[in-house]
DNA sequence: TTGTAGGCGTTATCAT
DNA sequence: ATGATAACGCCTACAA
């Protein structure tokens, strides 16, 4: 343990000073090839590997970024990360992931660990509309960038999204266009700006449509596999059973899929379902399941980019970032026309 | 960014030194109430949060762990991040992800990366059996400890897994009892432990059983979606084709089931399908795939907790930790009887 | 119970 | 091109 050699160490060895070593390690200009060469010498002889900690302290920074996430498991969250956690890599970042609850009291901790660790940016994979914490950090310009769930009320904040207002309707008008004519909606809690955005999205839809809006026909709460199983399952019973389902999140259309089944529907048939997400089991050939893409590669790649702009400062001008891609639809095997 | 408060703020803020401010944070007992309740004001009022990365560098604990895994996307250890994550935070640990190839220069650079981030122990989720770069970080009594797959060669090593021979030989005998004679195997390269001790426990399955070992149902190769489907496909456009398949991994079930699809077989009364991980997807009311059962929950709050008594030397004795779980059949609809 | 001073392993600022 | 030396923000004897 207590074998750890430092900079001191290999400056010995070479016969310079710590700070000749420490500028060998940097890169620096200016220092003459041959002390370059001893001292690289020394350091793979020594097996010298720098203590970052140390490094971190006195430069002020980590190479280190944070990401919020509500529930890694959650195949959007890990395809999320997977794509983050190898491009950040190619930055020679890493990052310290949190699963957290999005309360405002996990929320409030996740943000403070990480800015304890000294992260040199967040991304929040799961903000609630209402985390107002991360004001006093944007008024200190600290880098935080919010992926695919945005907050409101701060009109700094930076984001990338989806347009999700516009891919509720594509949705809708896909199942318009094949006929359906009575469509349940199931969104999860509205205090997050994707599902509120998807509802108002679907709304629209109906009206532009000339349909009307039928209370009856939404879930408006937590994404609970069984709850949302029951709700769909509770419909179908019905004589009058909507012809269709538009579920915000695919994991929630799975659910849907399962009530179907259950109650003895045939998919696409007697009901059609799409989703909202495109997770990865969604394009799997016994589920083929009808969605709304997230483009979640793109966002992901554009998040960590802005952030490392914003870390950098090199963002010419210091606009808030906030990037609204278009959301694509993609036709399965879970949808199709209406023959009632 | 100059507004960072220090614990010497606080310490003058509280009229105390600041080793007392460094004695409240850290909890010491010998601290005047009264004193204790000036700097609780202090670090309040200036809305101090102590910067963990001097605190890092001065006691040479880090309060962070390093995983490494192949890929988050992949559901398994997607799922087995969730609960490390979720469970380290109990413990105060932040956990930094990495998502690296297994190759041994990729593995090399996580844990050296893991190592100059001075993290206090790593859990390696994803390791080659010839991964040795590991050997001296051991010898060093660095905190190491191996999760599902482990290395050979080090006598030292820590791990936590699931008896995969045996969970084989269940998964084959399961088959073996629904009068299934010609048996399928899909594996993947057989450098990581799971692999190769599956492939042992088929291959002994077999024998028991009096079955004879047919290269030519046997693949073992990379765990690629497209390969696997062709070679379960191929297989399948065989008249003699095997009535069962067992792949040890249930994403590669998953591959199998589609060909079955494709080739117009019905599961499970053409052909019998079984996996091995038990994956969420697995239980799907649409998949509803059979497959032997890792018990992630279990390894992963076991592992993390013998780190922790790596971390803190609590281990009465210092004997390496070798603990292997028994794995669970679980039968859904892709297994049933041979009646041909 | 509280304070003083040195140290953790780098980077950063001056000199030379 | 290179070297002293002072930070960086906290912890930890040691002293009082």
């Amino acid at each position: 343990m207590k074998g750890r050699v430092s900079a001191y160490d290999v400056a010995k060895l070479a016969k310079v000073s710590q700070t000749t070593v420490s500028r060998v390690l940097n890169n620096y200009p200016h220092v003459r090839k041959e002390t370059r060469k001893r001292v690289h010498d020394a350091i793979n002889t020594l097996g010298f590997s720098p203590d970052e900690i140390a490094r971190s302290l006195a430069s002020k920074k980590t190479n280190t970024i944070g990401l919020i996430v509500e529930d890694i498991s959650n195949s959007f969250y890990a395809e999320t990360a997977h794509i983050i956690l190898r491009e950040a890599q190619k930055y020679d970042y890493e990052v310290i992931i949190i699963d957290a609850e999005t309360d405002e009291n996990s929320f409030e901790r996740a943000i403070n660990t990480l800015n304890g660790k000294r992260v040199d940016g967040i991304i929040v994979a799961s903000a609630r509309m209402d985390n107002q914490k991360v004001k006093e950090f944007y008024d200190k310009g600290f880098p935080i960038i919010f992926y695919n769930r945005r907050i409101y009320g701060i009109e700094e904040s930076h984001y990338v999204e989806v347009d999700n207002r516009l891919g509720a309707k594509i949705a809708v008008n896909h199942l318009v266009e094949n006929k359906h004519r009575k469509i349940a909606f199931i969104s999860g809690p509205t205090i997050y700006s994707t599902f509120y955005q998807r509802f108002e999205g679907y709304k629209e839809a109906l009206q532009e449509n000339g349909l009307e809006y039928d209370e009856s026909l939404i879930y408006k709460g937590e994404v609970i596999y069984e709850q949302v199983f029951q709700f769909a399952l509770n419909l179908m019973r019905d004589k009058e059973m909507p012809t269709a389902f538009f579920a915000s999140t695919d994991q929630m259309a799975l659910a849907i899929m399962d009530a179907a089944a259950r109650s003895g529907r045939h998919i696409p048939y007697d009901i059609s379902i799409i989703g909202f997400d495109d997770i990865e089991i969604a394009s799997n050939p016994y589920i083929g399941l009808s969605t709304i893409s997230q483009r979640k590669r793109e966002m992901a790649v554009l998040t960590l980019q802005k952030l490392f702009s914003l870390i950098n400062k090199d963002d010419s001008n210091s606009e808030p970032n906030k990037i609204t891609l278009e959301p694509e639809l993609i036709i399965r095997k879970t949808t199709g026309v209406n023959n009632q």
